[in-house]
DNA sequence: ATCAGTTGTTTTATTAGCAAAACATCGGTT
DNA sequence: AACCGATGTTTTGCTAATAAAACAACTGAT
């Protein structure tokens, strides 16, 4: 297979983990102080002033973020439609690994911010219409999860990682 | 929250996705056939010669990849269970993204292509646990499945990305 | 008014990952 | 023997993202 023209997608991402993370501090530090200004979000990154100041300098020029008549920094249009998305698919994902699948809250945090930003929009409207169903009222799906945190209990752990994850689910399931 | 302390972890990531795409080239072509030399990484991931050279010099280095006598490619074995938790979960989240969110494979193989080397043994341990489960004989999981594949059709889509994730859920479940 | 602290910017340097180009080394043809 | 093609390496340069340090401007306290 060899997969050449699909593992340079990567790259291809608009969105980096540090520009999301740069945009989600503006976000977040508007809510918790009403304001945002560059020393703020290097403080939120633990980063130096520096870094921000060049890095929200190309957001600047992006459009993604707008300065006030005082260094005050605020999302654009675009740059809110940006964070919405990744913040959406970031609760999904911390919620399925978390409430799902039973990881600590740490671990599924830690995952959740990794991948965020690099889901399409169509995965992550897939996994949240998943989760949500998964997570609802609906008996079947109470107890399909009843069912598999069960499993859960009892599974002694696979050895892992597997060798051949497409045989074990050849051999036993389907 | 803010969470500075978590969004770092990103970079302490030992596995960057161009090694981990390097060392899997290595082994789908000692498979396919049977050698890896660097022009035939190089060719794999349609990089030049000269990168590929750098980057699998870091690599040997690091005494995941080593050296025939004629300049010949192997994963050493760190490097071979590297590949194997690697191309583990990159099953795991392409088999669940394809055929349970039913999303087309080229989207399924681009997205687990992208996070296959982020995420954690415990969630790539978990997700398959799930998955497996899941497209299991079990009678539950497949009414489980019916159900949720029937509410996918008939669900118009929701306006994405949405505003408030937790707010969804917690008007709506629980 | 001065002094200290905060803020924002710029410059210099580092690292990872790539390209491009130059170079050397083989191996086989003719 | 001369040439050609494939191979591997090195050097140079690029971009993104960081640190570190120097600098300028503003703020507030005394």
């Amino acid at each position: 297979m060899m997969a050449s023209d699909v593992w340079k997608e990567y790259e291809s991402n608009e969105i980096s983990h540090s520009v999301a993370h740069h945009l989600t501090a503006i976000h977040e530090l508007m809510g918790d102080q009403g304001y945002a200004r560059v020393s703020d979000v290097a403080r939120a990154l633990e980063i130096t002033r520096g870094s921000a100041s060049l890095t929200l300098k190309a957001l600047k020029a992006r459009g993604l973020v707008v300065e006030d008549h005082n260094k005050f920094l605020k999302l654009s249009e675009d740059g809110r439609r940006i964070v919405d998305s990744i913040l959406a698919k970031r609760a999904v994902v911390r919620k399925f690994l978390n409430e799902v699948l039973k990881l600590d809250e740490h671990q599924a945090e830690v995952d959740a911010c990794k991948v965020e930003h690099l889901l399409s929009a169509q995965t992550g409207g897939q996994l949240l219409h998943f989760v949500h169903f998964l997570l609802s009222d609906d008996p079947t799906a109470r107890q399909f999860l009843t069912e598999f945190w069960c499993k859960l209990d009892q599974d002694e752990e696979w050895q892992w990682p597997v060798q051949d994850v497409d045989q074990l689910f050849n051999l036993e399931s389907r």
